[in-house]
DNA sequence: TCGTTGTGTCGAACCGATTCGACAACGGGC
DNA sequence: GCCCGTTGTCGAATCGGTTCGACACAACGA
């Protein structure tokens, strides 16, 4: 591989003459410039990661933490990928991925050897263990997912309060008396994800303010369990004329389970649910619904974390931004 | 941060001393390594990524190439992911995910500076422009797809055609006469997805030779054109008695189609499909099918990418390897 | 004419590790 | 008592960039 000096050599100058003409830090005369350029041009030249990250101590890479947790259901995970890849790139970052089970560790591990400028946690819990290791990495970090303490951090999730409040407020509108709700599964409220009941008390609550008839129910997360609980679900409460699922697994398994019961959305049951435009576009997902929207979580978040490495200085307070629901309305209320 | 000149200090040794403690490259005296190893302890010491990876142009970084094309049944992609992080990891090495639409400049970006020792490229087209960029590349690539042209190139794919060939067979030997295929999209082939071209030629091929009657169709990645086609198909072949389906999106909405036309599986139709294990957990999957292997593909690839990163010396020749195809009964045919 | 200012370039130091060759101290064989 | 091989440690060079200070040279106003 060509380097640097290579470059200086075959144009004739030194090799810090060669870096400001890349940089563009020093005036270099036109006819250096040129000469330089085309040796770069002829001898394929691209500046080492390694030996520029060593010097300026900057990376250009994010690194970015999942957790896949044994019965998650993957493709909610999917949706946030992209939209931080993308607008990682299109500030000039690029993307480690980590996924082992031990966050915290992987999280250290990469920022002790500096790695990457900054550190992106999905999926962040109640108490997450991997806070402790952000906490003490010496580079920013932002969430996505709202912690117990978000003391000096930057977190941005999706106000779930405000969905719950919006989607009810929707079907008591429309006359809707009894409504029925299905959560995550258990294990998620033990895990801590605390969306789940962030939108689950906001949701009674605002029922109970209506008068409106008001039963959660826990989902589940794998076949055939996803069917029984349904059903069971569905069964005990004959009188409900409405349906809020939240739960990306059970709300894709759904319209299977409504077509074998013969029930009609919406003639016979409202439904309504909280997902992404994608999410519904690659599943069979006809439900008016508050949009998730993990692309704008993505960008927001990203944006937030190259700001802090570019300005590392500055000690704006840490942010905390919900960002707000939005009703798509796809007809499956009456 | 603590380098590794702290630690000398601190344990009154050599900078040298204290690497060669680190690597176990040269003897050490207890005593001196113990005081090495409290300095570590005390310092909190982790080696820096980017000047051992100057020094040693081992980057310990692995690339990974997907492509979420617009009209993409995202999981599937998905279900290598985990199994390739995980297999990195468990061999020293993390992973840089790259998403750009032009995979191929991506490619050259990230190898000609030096970011990662080895590449892998998911779901290679027949033609991929990739290849041409990961052949320029001083860094070894493996791939997971099958391309036109495999030479130099480590290649891991599924058999598709003795997949194709399996399911027919069983089929046939229940007696079934005509059976009817729903392939990938048509945007597959044309791309040059050339799973789906093995897969279909092979169970045409098989049918034919069994005698047994068979048509193929094209199937849809976004609803709710998957439905209508799905409804299409089956509507124009009423004598068919048994169905292969190989697209992920259309098996995932499957059982619901056939429920709204009152079909029952395996009584009045046999349904047999091409998908791996977890895909299966996470949807309403109960065909029988062959196992389509990502976390194995995955494992394979990332030892082979890194036997080559380990032995760059060697000129062993490159290897295709197809992995074999396994029928999962699932008690949906008769 | 002299000092000043600005422009373009260079040499050297530095970032934080690894590794080679040198060498001191020590014990064993003769 | 001398030579030799082993063991443990050190200093210096190196990887490939970036950046600071110095400086040669030209243009400028006084």
């Amino acid at each position: 591989m060509a380097t640097i000096g290579d470059v200086a050599k075959a144009a004739g100058v030194s090799r810090s003459t060669v870096s400001y003409a890349l940089s563009g830090k020093r005036t270099i005369s036109l006819d250096t410039r040129r000469r330089i350029d085309d040796a770069i041009k002829s001898l394929n030249f691209t500046p080492n990661a390694g030996a520029r990250a060593l010097k300026t101590s900057q990376t250009m890479v994010l690194g970015l933490l999942l957790q896949f947790h044994e019965d998650e259901f993957a493709p909610a995970m999917l949706q946030y990928l992209l939209p931080i890849t993308e607008s990682a790139r299109s500030l000039g970052y690029d993307i480690l991925m980590m996924t082992e089970a031990d966050g915290a560790a992987a999280l250290t591990r990469v920022a002790q050897s500096g790695m990457v400028d900054g550190l992106i946690l999905l999926d962040v819990a109640h108490d997450d263990p991997r806070l402790a290791s952000l906490r003490a990495a010496r580079q920013p970090g932002v969430l996505v997912g709202l912690p117990g303490d978000t003391d000096g951090l930057d977190v941005f999730d999706l106000d779930f309060p405000d969905a719950a409040r919006t989607l009810v407020d929707h079907l008591h509108e429309l006359g809707h008396e009894e409504i029925c709700l299905i959560t995550p599964p258990r294990h998620v409220y033990e895990r801590g994800g605390s969306y789940a009941w962030r939108f689950r008390d906001a949701a009674m609550e605002q029922a109970t303010k209506h008068g409106v008839k008001f039963s959660a129910h826990y989902g589940e997360s794998r076949q055939p369990a996803i069917d029984q609980s349904l059903n069971r679900i569905l069964d005990a409460s004959p009188n409900a004329t409405a349906l809020i699922v939240h739960n990306d697994a059970s709300v894709a398994v759904l319209p299977a389970v409504l077509h074998s019961r013969g029930v009609s959305v919406p003639d016979d049951l409202s439904v309504v649910s909280l997902y992404s435009k994608d999410f519904a576009r690659s599943f069979s997902l006809p439900y008016t619904a508050v949009e998730s929207s993990p692309d704008k979580l993505g960008r927001l978040a990203v944006e937030r974390l190259t700001h802090r490495i570019q300005n590392p200085g500055t000690t704006d307070p840490s942010e905390v931004r919900f960002i707000a629901a939005e009703l798509v309305d796809r007809g499956s209320t009456r």
